[in-house]
RNA sequence: GCCUCAGUAGCUCAGCUGGUUAGAGCGGCGGACUGUUAAUCCGUAGGUCGUAGGUUCGAGCCCUACCUGAGGCGCCA
């Protein structure tokens, strides 16, 4: 390992008189004087003194936006009111000079559009850096997490050979010739001749495999990449994204919105404990980014003001039912101001799910027991008949966060429903196996990590909170 | 997949009912500046107006198609 020290650890000790040696990416230099360095240790940027006539002319003319170099030197108390203590330079290493006529970042505001485009560039921005190790953090509270609570991490597939998830649009995975593969008699693409001598996809879900460990291990979770080939075109859906799936035995649809409640504000918790320098630059990029917006289209409250409110109240609990009643008594749906009427049988569509959370309860709302006919085959069917005990989490801003359910374990009920729905059982075999043989009651959910992500920084687009998006006809990096 | 909007300098934008040589701020480059905080000041270069057609005496502006991006919807996490 290098000598030299982490500028986070540099700010926060403040070992004044020492000599060190730190290593970055400067973020301004003003006044032939002042460089703002940057390492991405953390938030905050260290303060270089520079006396520009001890150093060499080539050196000083190196010092140039997000140009790369080291410098060591005596930390000192600040005389300026920016900081408390600054780096005096001894010496300095151009590391990596940067053409600034080529480079396209520059030292002021950008749109998100342009940055995305250049995504190699843009996590040396504080936003970006904010965003990503927020990232990181939040990533690291979910084993954290689960870990507390005696969940064991569990691997699922990557590569799936079951197309009965049911779960949408899959990613075909193949080592055949695309333009010459080999045919069945019928004319058809005989996968038997395939890699895996069946046809695969990448995985859109690692829940049926999860409900195995449970089963076993008795509470499980994943966290892995998931794949779904759809044509989504909006500013919450990616074709590669993270996935969260905790699975519990025992566990009924109470225990499950329980977890999942606790879960969603441990996270929030972590970060407001420990990553309040990043939140409050993000805090203030969305002030800044609203300053000039008409007021109705401002956020309700400021980022951590809205980040304290969720974990310091419950989140509203409704019944789909429920939830339509509501909406039915509502003003916008007598005043006709819905676009989509509300019917009980008929999904929630965005307009209403808003409704509920930014107008009726302003917080996170659980709706559960949804009919079973907009539903999965594998949630447990309710006494009524109608509905299955199904719940999902609806945020402010971002809608559908969380989705889960208590599974069904009666295998006479499971195998009527994989009837009525067209799942093959021969095809989930396996999955019947585990009612067949010491079932019991279980539940889980899947969480979007990276929708998490957006509403804990509060970046509007899903874009921005991976490093490399994957989205219908985009694939760059 | 559907609907709407946008594309002018490196970036962010202005450009009147179609009318001479297309503007600004920031950034770049050259210079000044030893207590700055998106530093400041002086000077300077930089544009096939997304692409291809069309209408017109004349198109950045009007029309058509396509490409790219954004917002909304659907599908979902």
């Amino acid at each position: 390992m290098a000598k030299h020290t982490d500028i986070a650890r540099v700010l926060a000790e403040q070992k004044t008189g020492e000599k060190i040696e730190v290593k970055g990416w400067v973020r301004a230099f003003r006044a032939n004087r002042f460089i703002a360095l940057n390492d991405g240790s953390g938030a905050n940027n260290l303060q270089v003194v520079v006396d520009f006539e001890q150093f060499d002319e080539s050196v000083i003319k190196g010092i140039s936006f997000h140009s790369c170099i080291a410098v060591s030197g005596t930390l000192v108390e600040s005389q300026g009111s920016g900081q408390a203590v600054e780096l005096q330079a001894d010496t300095i290493e151009i590391l990596g000079g940067n053409d600034l006529e080529k480079y396209p970042l520059q030292p002021k505001r950008q749109t998100m559009e342009f940055l995305r485009e250049n995504a190699h560039f843009r996590m040396r921005t504080n936003t970006f850096s904010s965003v990503f190790r927020l990232r990181h953090a939040l990533a690291f509270a979910v084993h954290s997490f689960f870990n507390e609570e005696g969940f064991y991490y569990m691997h699922t597939p990557i590569i799936t050979g079951s197309d009965a998830e049911g779960a949408g649009e899959m990613f075909q995975v193949t080592t055949l010739d695309v333009k010459d593969s080999p045919k069945t008699d019928e004319g058809q693409v005989d996968y038997s001749q395939d890699f895996f001598g069946k046809a695969t996809n990448l995985t859109v879900s690692g829940q049926l495999q999860a409900e195995i460990g449970a089963l076993a291990m008795g509470k499980v979770y994943t966290f892995g990449p998931t794949f779904r080939a759809e044509n989504s075109n909006t500013s919450r859906h990616l074709a590669e994204f993270w996935m969260i799936e905790p699975e519990v035995a025992f566990a009924d649809l109470k225990d499950n919105m329980d977890l999942a409640e606790a879960f969603v504000k441990y996270l929030i918790n972590y970060v407001l404990d420990k990553y309040m320098d990043d939140l409050n630059i993000l805090d203030a990029r969305i002030q800044q980014e609203e300053k000039n917006m008409k007021a109705e289209l401002r956020r309700p409250m400021g980022l951590i003001e809205t980040l304290r409110f969720v974990v310091d109240n419950e989140f509203a609990r409704i019944t789909y039912t429920e939830a339509i009643n509501l909406l039915r008594s509502s003003k916008p749906y007598k005043k006709g101001r819905f676009e989509y009427d509300v019917e009980w049988g008929v999904d929630l569509q965005a307009e209403h799910e808003r409704w509920l959370v930014e107008k009726k309860f302003q917080k996170p709302v659980i709706v559960t027991d949804y009919p079973k006919d907009i539903k999965a085959f594998y949630m447990r069917m309710n006494d009524d008949g109608k509905t299955v005990a199904a719940m999902d989490i609806l945020f402010p801003g971002i809608g559908e966060v969380v989705g889960g359910s208590q599974r069904e374990e009666r295998l006479n009920v499971l195998m009527d429903r994989m009837t009525e729905m067209d799942v093959h059982h021969d095809e989930l075999d396996w999955y019947l196996d585990l009612r067949r043989f010491g079932g019991n009651k279980h539940a889980g959910f899947g969480l979007g990590f990276e929708r998490i992500v957006q509403f804990i920084t509060g970046m509007t687009n899903i874009r921005d909170v991976i490093a490399f998006p994957r989205t219908p006809g985009s694939a760059e990096f």
